[in-house]
RNA sequence: GGGUGAUUAGCUCAGUUGGUUAGAGCGCUUGCUCGACACGCAAGAGGUCAGUGGUUCAAAUCCUCUAUCACCCACCA
């Protein structure tokens, strides 16, 4: 230890050391693995970072995200792996371009189609590249120990090699097709949407009742009805058994045109009047009804959400306006029945931009969920996907997870990949009149038009975990870090990105693409509502941090935070957090005051004392089960007893009797344990837990430390009499609690001495022994006494602690009124205790059936009891 | 309609295979510069573990039903 030292500041100063301390990580080049001083056959632990969408600055949720997956790092690089976290950012098309369009459109009053593709996409990649600096700077002022010589983008030029290479491997094995098929289409983006981007909402609307033929109908979209081209019924509805399968003619708004009408099992008899009107083109329900009848198709509405050419003096109108003219035309043709006002239904809108969505037939490349591919011995990948989460090859934390994960697998339908957006990969094929050239590279030869598609987002960050390992090539990376270990992510995206993460690695290699999912859940704010720009209830971390260090809202995100649930946070939480950060700071910066000095006077006692073996037991224990609960992904739990330790027994108790007995042992025990504490906190406060390594050993950094062992401890302890641990220190700290508590009671002045004296019975040795601690431990008492037993004083304060008499001189001050009501109290209290153990002891069933452990310390506690019930009563009567 | 989760102190939440008289943080009350820390120390008040019925020697913990809240999936035209 360097006696040179300057003092430690009297509070931990988050702003002056954090941008140095990562500094100094990032040099030390820790952060990747190929650095770290291991054996050949260290075990790797790989974790992706979900790439956060460059769309936006970090908010809270990223924050707890980058917690949560650093302390696992952190955690792992101590105990000894290859170490790997890759950084990286998402170019997330659609949404990317719903931003830029935005900004366009707030300051340029331009649309995309002003500037064209080429100018916008300059535009997009100027937005991009000043959020992704903001983003980066952001994660590493959260501490994040990524390997930065790894980080990748979506859409580098390795990744868009990748995505090309995947896209022809999965054509050439029939797993990606082009076809016609509906689609969920967004007339403001205009592109297509997967089912999992469309979100629905409920909302009030009209419910038409038309006039329809020989029927009358229930419709929230009338305009559609220019592209019925069949009725639906219910099989078994008697009211229209003799109509299925006969043609109608129906007056409309365009004249009249033929229907025929079906039987099928999706139509509720009890809804409407139990009959439906199809409309093939847009309506998935009448689509699916429309294929197994061979019914027609006619669409109506085009990819700009408006009426086609074929409704006559509707061309060109926007659905919306169509609704409102075509339902004024039929209601002077007198075709409206009446009208529902306030009906209530499901709408579907864009998960981006939040306009309607309008189901309509499209050309689109899709991934074939069924085909059954040979690379998979035959299977399917959605058969696949399901097997490996069935195998436990994959395993959801929480639980739960695995059966939302089963349910929506088994439900999914071939997934569209295509989107009509001008940011993204672009897709890999070539036409030429009729042929079509599927390829890594541009066709040679005059003529070819590439596909004028981009892909869906989802398709490169599903390919996230090899694709920032260099696959296609077989890389050294590739070979030690995949499958990763954990994915960590939100649970609000299991099946938009997870499962598509699942598929796309079972593709490509023929693997799962990590081990564990661990989900975790949004962060809200102190009321429970999902901070939002709009509400203004959104907390900035990089502003947190400013004002109250990483290491604060660190654990302001991982203290209450569990698997799976949501996590309420307040500006105040993390501000009592950091006074916690605070409180590890000045704890070290006593210990080391004390090791630090040289003073002789500690030679007082020889031997382990009764606080030394109670302190080493109580850490040995904690290394086992923060490890412990650390493996099972139990953070908060961890952090808590990490807490308890820290705070109460380490510092409110050992730290303070440190100030009283004097052994050699106690320099030795402060030291170790203080320098293994600050490796178990290191993976939840990092910063000002290596500042303080500086203090143990400043040739070495703590990110690299070994992870404590309890071994270390059980040795010193092994070597340790047994007769020291007969009593635990617990039944000192009740004495001293319960004299403590008396001072209180009765407004004793804290400088004014007390005398007590203690009979003890059997446990008379040992007080003895620790007659100092008692006395002294802010007790303040004058004169002490303690033997085995001897005769009840009078004009006392009385306590009984497990038997052990405590007497407390408190002449004149002492109520006996209020120490009768106190007393009695506390008899009738034991009495019913007393009474409840007895019953439970006398019932057989209770002597037969529970074990010998349970039923001892029944009978221990029910002699203690009643032993107590005894002297206080004795007591008692004394004083009456 | 199907499913999941939550319900424990005023507030936010722990409580992992059923077994001390149910815990913590914040807040609250009272008193304190005691060899680091007022970003602190000490003492204390506060709970029929949502309700109901059951299983068990024993239930906050397992099962039934109910209520309230939140979310997911599907979808009604």
């Amino acid at each position: 230890m360097d006696k040179n030292k300057k003092e430690l500041s009297k509070a931990w100063e988050s702003q002056k050391f954090e941008g140095l301390i990562y500094k100094k990580w990032e040099e030390s080049g820790y952060f990747n693995p190929d650095n770290l001083d291991l054996p050949e056959d260290a075990p790797s632990y790989s974790i992706v970072l979900p790439p956060p969408n460059i769309t936006d600055k970090l908010h809270l949720g990223h924050s707890s995200m980058l917690a949560i997956e650093d302390l696992l790092i952190r955690f792992h690089r101590m105990k000894g792996f290859r170490t790997l976290w890759i950084p990286g950012t998402d170019h997330a098309a659609i949404a990317t371009q719903n931003a830029v369009e935005r900004k366009i459109l707030k300051e340029e009053g331009k649309t995309r189609h002003d500037l064209g593709r080429e100018k916008f996409l300059e535009k997009v990649w100027e937005f991009l590249r000043e959020t992704q600096a903001t983003i980066l700077m952001q994660t590493r002022r959260m501490g994040a120990s990524l390997d930065w010589s790894r980080e990748a983008f979506t859409f580098d030029d390795e990744r868009k090699g990748a995505v090309r290479k995947m896209f022809v491997e999965m054509y050439d094995a029939g797993a990606i097709y082009r076809g016609e098929r509906m689609v969920n289409w967004c007339p403001r983006c205009h592109s297509t949407l997967a089912d999992d981007e469309v979100d629905h909402e409920e909302k009030k609307a009209k419910l038409y009742w038309i006039k329809y033929g020989p029927f009358v109908l229930a419709t929230s979209r009338p305009e559609t009805k220019l592209g019925d081209t069949a009725v639906a019924v219910h099989p078994d509805d008697e009211r229209y058994k003799d109509m299925v399968g006969k043609e109608y003619d129906i007056p409309g708004v365009l004249g009249t045109f033929k229907i025929k009408v079906v039987a099928d099992k999706v139509v509720d008899p009890s809804f409407g009047s139990g009959a439906i009107k199809v409309t093939p083109a847009h309506s998935f329900v009448d689509n699916e009804i429309a294929m197994r009848h061979g019914l027609p198709m006619k669409q109506i509405i085009n990819e700009d959400g408006r009426m086609m050419e074929n409704c006559g003096k509707y061309a060109g109108m926007t659905t919306a306006e169509a609704r409102e003219a075509i339902v004024a035309d039929m209601e002077k043709m007198g075709l409206i029945d009446h009208i529902d006002e306030d009906y209530v239904h499901n709408t579907s809108q864009c998960y981006r931009c939040g306009s309607v969505i309008e189901p309509i037939p499209s050309k689109q490349w899709f991934v074939d969920v069924d085909k059954k591919l040979d690379r998979l011995n035959g299977k399917s990948l959605k058969e696949k996907a399901i097997e490996v989460a069935k195998s436990k090859e994959i395993t959801f934390i929480p639980d739960r997870f695995t059966k939302r994960y089963f349910h929506w697998m088994e439900n999914l339908h071939d997934w569209c990949i295509s989107r009509q957006i001008w940011f993204g990969h672009e897709i890999p094929v070539w036409y030429k009149d009729s042929e079509i050239i599927v390829s890594e590279t541009a066709p040679e030869g005059e003529g070819w038009i590439q596909d004028a598609d981009t892909l869906d987002t989802w398709f490169s960050s599903g390919m996230w975990t090899f694709s920032t390992l260099g696959w296609p090539d077989n890389t050294d990376d590739l070979k030690k870090f995949h499958p990763t270990q954990v994915l960590e992510t939100g649970y609000d995206i299991l099946t938009l990105w997870v499962s598509r993460m699942i598929i796309m690695s079972l593709f490509a290699l023929q693997e799962v693409p990590f081990k564990n999912v661990y989900l975790h859940g949004l962060v809200l704010d102190k009321h429970g509502k999902k901070m939002s720009k709009s509400k203004g209830n959104g907390i900035n971390p990089v502003e947190m941090i400013d004002k109250y260090g990483t290491d604060a809202v660190r654990l302001s995100l991982l203290v209450g935070n569990t698997p799976g649930n949501d996590l309420r946070i307040s500006e105040e939480k993390i501000e009592g957090l950091k006074k916690f950060v605070n409180k590890i700071w000045n704890i070290s910066r006593f210990v080391f005051q004390k090791i630090n000095s040289k003073e002789t006077e500690y030679q007082e006692i020889t031997g382990y004392t009764i606080s030394d073996v109670w302190i080493l037991e109580k850490f040995k224990n904690l290394i086992d089960e923060v490890t412990d609960d650390i493996e099972n992904y139990n953070f908060s739990q961890a952090g808590e007893k990490l807490r308890v330790f820290t705070w109460d027994d380490f510092a409110d108790w050992y730290l303070e009797i440190s100030k009283i007995e004097k052994n050699q042992q106690k320099q030795e025990i402060l030291k170790n344990i203080l320098a293994d504490s600050l490796k178990l906190w290191h993976p939840y406060v990092p910063f000002v837990t290596e500042e303080l390594w500086k203090e143990v050993d400043d040739t070495s950094l703590l990110i690299v430390e070994k992870w404590p062992k309890k071994e270390k401890y059980e040795k010193i302890l092994q070597g340790i009499h047994p007769k020291k641990r007969e009593y635990s220190l617990l039944l000192i700290q009740k004495i001293i609690v319960s004299i403590r508590n008396a001072r209180a009671q009765y407004n004793i002045q804290p400088t004014q001495k007390i005398d007590v004296t203690i009979f003890a019975g059997e446990k008379f040795e040992f007080l003895n022994q620790n007659e100092n601690i008692i006395k002294n431990l802010r007790t303040n008492i004058g004169n002490i006494s303690i033997s085995e037993k001897g005769a009840e004083l009078k004009n006392a304060y009385y306590e009984n602690i497990e038997d052990v008499e405590i007497y407390i001189a408190l002449e004149g001050v002492v109520d006996f009124k209020k120490e009768q009501e106190r007393m009695t109290k506390e008899i009738s209290q034991k009495e019913s205790f007393v009474n409840a153990l007895n019953k439970k002891l006398s019932n057989e069933k209770f002597v037969e059936n529970a074990p010998k452990e349970i039923i001892q310390q029944e009978k221990e506690k029910l002699e203690l009891a009643k032993a107590q019930i005894e002297k206080i009563s004795s007591f008692l009567q004394k004083i009456k």
